[in-house]
DNA sequence: CTGAAAGCGCTAACAT
DNA sequence: ATGTTAGCGCTTTCAG
């Protein structure tokens, strides 16, 4: 019952006062050229002076095109889904779609059902597009999309060789500025504190690590590394049971700060000086550097990049229909807040 | 481009298959009844047969609905939208929706630019209702949607005559529930943290410590009211203030936990313990007391409830198109963590 | 450069 | 209970 008031005017309505014909109207609306500049005006006109606004299901159905992509969270954990790390991509994306008359969807797709029901979504044509988010190993949404030749990008991706386009930080080469800068510092005993190994960016990042590690010659073997989930909470157990193995450690890399936060408060509740005693670096996945602790140093992700590459390699997808992927790796850069 | 794949089966199809006429196919789709049984059957077979799927552009064009609504974000700061509460309402709402075949859209409105753009968005018959979260005083978006006749939710109230429909917290109750609890604990000297003071919720929050303070009759004047905006620096900023103002401060209500996180931590730094020299109180618009720390006692809000009443009233507003607007007031509740 | 006409795929009112 | 018909408002040939 939502829909345009029954006294909406159409575009019939608006050749009728412009006094040319619907096809006109049509591509006045659309921009097209081939239109005499003094009737274009005159159908801008009418169109202001009903305030006219083109029915979009009409348009979608009569151009087979819905004008919309979705932008969709395939997290399972809600909580992710509260990171300023995703609140930052959303603006982004939503200002690279600015320009356009794209409509941005934010969808969440949590459980298979939810699954089943965007896929649906798309298949009914209300989406040009998608871009994903956070997408796990296994993910199976890319695929499905793809079966629907429904142009596609994603955020990351689920392993080495993905079969999709996709954006994706330079998550080892991060890593192993990070910790090169902790080494750089003098410190030798360095311990990681990892994301989920079952995503591929938790294994990039570790990766880092261990190449910086190994190269300077400080490799220690598996006890310095401690799986997380990424959130805060999982960075204190990690920190808890580093301590507990390695006193001695001076350094932690984190692949999230969320989890950098985590291990600072037990050190500082350790009674361990940071960074004094003990320099902690995060991957700044979701920017609580700048919330938690201005001492922190954080790999800083180059978020609004992240967003318009999405959008480019998206608009681009959808002018040509060549089935052809593209990929983008954006460089990370180190932000110091310590003197560490 | 990225409609429906051209060769994807339509209503007509599926009607000469399962060899009977439109209006068939239609009613088994929207679940109409008057249709024989072995008619349905007969026509649910070649629906999956054929991997039908309704053009959903077609549909709302004839049906004069658009089997969407829209969860809208009128907060100026980005920062914002990245507070887990908002996600947690973006949950709870998506979840009160699972069952209907409404479809929900996100959408961020920050600018005029963006509000201009939705309304059109609106007028284009895009979607069927609003639902409307962390309106300011001044935000003109709920009265240019009730101009549209477009069915409008709010979540919180511009104003304590709110001239739209809403879902609130019970911010005054939950205020007072705190400052009560804190008073109880032998505490006299409380501060309050407010949040921005052109929110009303802001304002009922401050209310609220205001009337426990002076029914207990311990109300100190205004040098024990310090001004936040809801962020976590904010509260850190206070809290230096009022540390200043007032070295015998021994309880601090604060309007957010995000700001009680921050006063938290400048406590420490001071070298008060919490909660034994101060005890600190969040109202619970962000869950970060779960994340923070597990000392932070919090006014905790209804969220799943809060989604349910907005889908409610929404859903309610798109049957009848009386336009009586309707309020729910949900009562808080308070959690104790520490023993303050 | 512009008007007219033919749908896009579906719903809903009207027949039967 | 089910088939038939007339649009919904727009885009897009195809003529002119």
């Amino acid at each position: 019952m939502g829909k345009q008031r029954s006294g909406t005017p159409t575009l019939e309505e608006v050749a009728a006062l412009a006094g040319v014909g619907r096809g006109t109207v049509s591509r006045v609306i659309n921009n097209a050229d081939g239109v005499k500049d003094s009737t274009r005006r005159a159908v801008e006109r009418a169109i202001t002076e009903l305030g006219y606004v083109p029915n979009q299901a009409a348009r979608s159905l009569a151009a087979r095109r819905a004008d919309a992509v979705a932008l969709a969270m395939t997290e399972t954990d809600w909580r992710q889904f509260g990171e300023p790390f995703f609140s930052e991509i959303v603006c982004a994306v939503s200002d690279a779609l600015a320009g356009t008359d794209i409509q941005l969807l934010l969808t969440l797709v949590r459980t298979d059902a939810e699954r089943r029901r965007f896929v649906e979504y798309a298949r009914g044509g209300r989406i040009d597009g998608v871009l994903l988010m956070s997408v796990r190993g296994g993910e199976p949404l890319p695929d499905m999309l793809a079966e629907l030749r429904l142009p596609t990008v994603l955020l990351g991706r689920r392993s080495g060789d993905e079969c999709a386009s996709y954006v994706d930080s330079d998550n080892v080469g991060g890593a192993r500025d990070a910790v090169d800068h902790l080494l750089r510092s003098g410190r030798t005993h360095v311990a990681t504190i990892t994301g989920p190994l079952d995503m591929y960016v938790a294994q990039c990042r570790l990766r880092g690590y261990e190449e910086a590690m190994r190269r300077a010659g400080h490799a220690h073997g598996p006890t310095w590394i401690v799986e997380g989930d990424f959130s805060e909470e999982s960075g204190r157990r990690a920190m808890t049971e580093l301590l507990g193995r390695h006193p001695e450690v001076d350094a932690v890399f984190a692949a999230s700060d969320t989890m950098a936060a985590g291990a600072l408060n037990v050190l500082r509740a350790a009674g361990r000086r940071v960074p004094e005693d003990v320099a902690v670096i995060g991957f700044d996945d979701f920017l609580l550097a700048q919330h938690t602790d201005p001492q922190l140093t954080t790999v800083r992700q180059p978020v609004e990049e992240i967003g318009r590459a999405m959008v480019r390699l998206l608009l681009e997808a959808l002018e040509d229909s060549s089935r052809a992927w593209r990929h983008v790796i954006l460089p990370t850069r180190l932000i110091r807040r310590d003197s560490a």
